[in-house]
DNA sequence: TTGACATATGTCATATACGACATAACTTGG
DNA sequence: CCAAGTTATGTCGTATATGACATATGTCAA
């Protein structure tokens, strides 16, 4: 319940700098963060080559604009399920989920 | 929101029966639950290998027995996120992470 | 510039996932 | 069999993730 509350509050820089250990981020949380930031990047790729709008994409996920831009921004109050979830939605396999989970962040 | 409450609903089933669309899930219903029950058995897996308790388990995840028997048991009032988080905590890299995503569960 | 459309950011009420606890149901050694 | 250890199941109060909404910030064609 500690290290949650730290993630927490160290999650303001997530989006802002880098995906690294910027500041005294565990492996574990360095690692989840990596996840969540190549789990985004590989969305918004498949939401764009798909042709569609936040607001469209959205719709098909039964979410609103702004949790889509989070999602995208990796932000630090959307989970790994909801990400996941739209990836499915965007027509991407477990296969294609999985590979995008190791993906290099850049 | 109605796609969420009848995922819900149908939660029931997961545990209980088969892994498989056993009564009307989507295929990114399925695809969920699939991913949700292949990351359970890897993490009971690497607990077991790791010799920890659930007891035991639970105090280096900051959680409870009782969570972690629901983690291993693929219930529906686990998240992705949990999962993920357990199996990096017994061990797991970003790759072994993935792997087991896409591991059958038969 | 304007205006139309897309995306970002902030906030809030509510749904839901969480840890904790109690207790039941296995296992297995003695 | 019993008792000790482990795991399963159910419930509860609380923390947090969610959709929705408002609004800001871009972007770009006319």
């Amino acid at each position: 319940m500690d290290a949650k509350k730290r993630k927490r509050l160290e999650a303001a820089g997530w989006t802002v700098g880098e995906a690294r250990d910027f500041l005294k981020l565990t492996p574990d949380e360095a690692a989840l963060v990596e996840m969540r930031l190549a789990l985004s990047r590989s969305l918004r790729e498949r939401r764009l080559d798909a042709g569609l709008t936040q607001i469209a994409f959205a719709k098909q996920l039964g979410s609103s604009q702004s949790r889509v831009a989070k999602l995208e921004a990796g932000d630090a109050s959307v989970s790994l399920e909801l990400l996941i979830r739209a990836l499915l939605v965007v027509g991407a396999s477990r296969k294609d989920v999985a590979h995008a989970l190791v993906r290099r962040v850049a």
